[in-house]
DNA sequence: TCATTAAATAATATGTTGAGTATTCATTCT
DNA sequence: AGAATGAATACTCAACATATTATTTAATGA
């Protein structure tokens, strides 16, 4: 379906240069040489566009994520501080490039929780992937996998907070990140 | 200053019970037979009256949690954890006795950041106490006092954050709490 | 039949007004 | 002089009207 991919670019350019609420279909439709009322379509409604391009940026980030998991040229607890790490890089990058993009990401944190969810879903999954990998080796003492994955997440969301991100610089984000990882990764090492 | 007190008992009743938006200083001052304006002799402004109120009541956690730190009965990572506990349930407890608060909160949340910043600040002090004296117990492994303190807190943040207190019961919360301070204590103990 | 649209409708946002409230001030009381 | 107040002012909020925008529908052209 190339009309629906063409939306969903369009619709993401002024979503980031005006904003997700500042951007009506009509423009949108305008940008793709349709009228407001095709779009449906393509689409079941204005926040489903929004939600596409969160998903989509999402799971890039996922997938950048996953490659760092996948590199076993590192330990780890290496490759644990890369991923959150590229977690926190990411959402600030996002933030700081364009500062209408918070409109859309304050609408999907608000009105999509479960494309959230799903998304820490698969940290989780991948954090797991990692714990596991680290017991093979003999790098992590045996752990709950899953209780261990969820409160590494859990630990370190503050940091991909948008209300948190918006405030701190980035160096320091980052090296507080470091800090609460350093410390879960110690607690997880084998003696 | 017997006025001032009083003042703060009876707006914090009213507070309590309709809300801090809801509450206007001329029944604050009925309650206390006087006028609105001659409030301000004491407060310079509504917000302050709040404020004190969440200061007091922010102090007396405080004093809590350092009556914990300070019962040397516990190990240093048992203590951390009640303490980090004590605080969840606190806070937890605040907002479901009373709906009403959370306006109160929100406000200060909002507003009054220097404060939450001055007690978040007492918090990885106590944090840092505990830290000392499971090092001076051979329980802990040599830290970096300051760095670690504020990771703990920082990494359960997010279990006292009104956002996440609304919509979690508190069991779901206490335990993702363990699971956190759990794999941190972990990370410090001596080897 | 499928893609599309213009027009109709529903929902939401924006602007405006009036009422209510916080805050200040000149004055009174003690 | 210190404590307090009523009235004046400035600010904020709710309600309403208006306009914009999202969404639906019926109709049109390929």
């Amino acid at each position: 379906m190339q009309v629906r991919a063409r939306i969903q670019a369009a619709a993401e350019a002024r979503f980031k240069r005006y904003g997700f609420t500042k951007t009506t279909l009509a423009e949108i439709g305008a940008d793709c040489g349709m009228s407001a009322a095709n779009i449906y379509r393509y689409f079941d409604c204005k926040g489903d566009i929004a939600a596409a391009s969160a998903e989509q940026w999402l799971a890039n980030l996922c997938q950048d994520m996953a490659a760092i998991v996948a590199d076993s040229d590192f330990g780890a607890g290496e490759r644990l501080h890369r991923m959150i790490r590229l977690k926190v890089k990411s959402l600030h990058g996002l933030i700081e490039s364009d500062l209408h993009f918070e409109d859309l990401i304050e609408y999907v944190c608000r009105e999509r929780e479960a494309l959230i969810e799903a998304h820490r879903a698969s940290e989780r999954a991948l954090v797991a992937e990692l714990i596991v990998d680290g017991m093979d080796r003999g790098e992590f003492r045996p752990l709950n996998v899953d209780t261990t994955a969820a409160a590494v997440i859990v630990a370190t969301q503050i940091f991909s907070q948008h209300g948190q991100v918006r405030v701190a610089p980035l160096q320091e984000l980052l090296a507080e990140t470091d800090n609460v990882v350093a410390l879960m990764v110690e607690g997880m090492l084998a003696r």
